[in-house]
DNA sequence: CACATCCTTGACTTTTCGTTCCAGGATAGT
DNA sequence: ACTATCCTGGAACGAAAAGTCAAGGATGTG
């Protein structure tokens, strides 16, 4: 049964985002963990640490995965409207398509633990920098490229930007339906019109 | 010490929503209740039932005690989009005005609750609703007045005004400061100008 | 004043939590 | 094949959780 690891770090991480994400910090047991990740506790322990160094592992894991989409938005083409469009529908498809309704674990995370956890808020701190900066990047692009006028704060518009992303994380764990997400979406973008 | 009860169950229900709101439901115990309430574990389970319950009153009353401005808003008078900015302006000063950056206790019994706990869907679905239905009816008001375009649809805007709202109370847990709020707003009420 | 009522307090029970530890067994190098 | 090494799984532990209960005391009525 054992001599060298019988697992994948990377693979059981996985189902403990699965977990965590669903159930948040609190509402997860090491039990439901040790269960869902398929391993012994002295196996998690070994591997992991402890739960809290778990969930931090998890959190960053889950950022490094889903993150990805944001940064890569500065290297689409066409005109910024239907890169937001593309980039909010395809957001929104993700959501829905997640029987659960976990909504976002980066949201669930600052909610729950953000404002009493320093290391879970300094983690979030950077990740909703880095969705600032991914949008702010793409409108300074458009910019240049005569798609957004000058006259626009990229700033300002990045920060709403990111904050409709938040809105219809929430709304989707709430289980509101397809129609809440679009119609926030779509109001949200006629400001790039 | 005893004969009728020494305690107001609304005055202590109040000290139970301080908590619940801050560290959520997982994250407050009995023991933390018992001492915030200033009251011992069986007026507590006498007077509230259990836990759960106990938070369920606490959400419930929650949302009658800081839903009132949503309700209010139709009574409101004057162009629209200042109605607009008032109401926004006063919930990014009361979101500040917390130095426990709490937050808003509906969104985060949303996050934590909403996907589990049918009682907890069952009050935020409707709560969530009558937001919705409050900006609704004032952008029906305004429509009426001649201040919205008959072309516009007032369960879209009304269902990104949500959004908003929603978003900025995400944000303000999350400890980020009044530009990025006032960022938030600006640009989303840019759909009423 | 005396009694019945009802509230309060805090100790108690039971359950569940996070963490540690150890016996058993597979692996890899020699 | 032997042995040192390291992983596995589950038992076990202490702390903390939720919820219960009975003794004690204040209140209001007769």
């Amino acid at each position: 049964m054992a001599g060298k690891k019988s697992f994948l770090p990377e693979q059981v991480l996985d189902k403990a985002i699965d977990l965590f994400w669903k159930q948040g910090y609190e509402g997860t047991s090491i039990e439901d963990l040790v269960q869902c990740m398929g391993l012994g506790r002295g196996s998690l322990y070994d591997t992991f640490g402890d739960k809290h160094a778990l969930y931090l592992a998890a959190l960053s894991r889950y950022l490094a995965k889903y993150q990805g989409p944001v940064a890569e938005l500065q290297q689409q083409t066409g005109p910024l409207s239907e890169i937001l469009e593309r980039f909010f529908h395809a957001c929104i498809e993700e959501l829905l398509s997640d029987p659960a309704c976990r909504g976002c674990f980066l949201v669930n995370a600052t909610i729950e633990m953000a404002s009493h956890d320093p290391e879970v808020n300094t983690i979030v701190q950077s990740a909703l920098q880095e969705i600032e900066e991914g949008f702010y990047r793409l409108l300074i692009k458009a910019q240049v490229a005569g798609d957004l006028s000058w006259t626009q704060d990229p700033h300002q518009l990045a920060h709403f930007l990111s904050g409709t992303l938040v809105s219809i994380r929430v709304l989707a764990r709430a289980k509101l339906g397809r129609r809440v997400l679009q119609d926030v979406v779509k109001t949200a973008l006629a400001v790039f019109h």
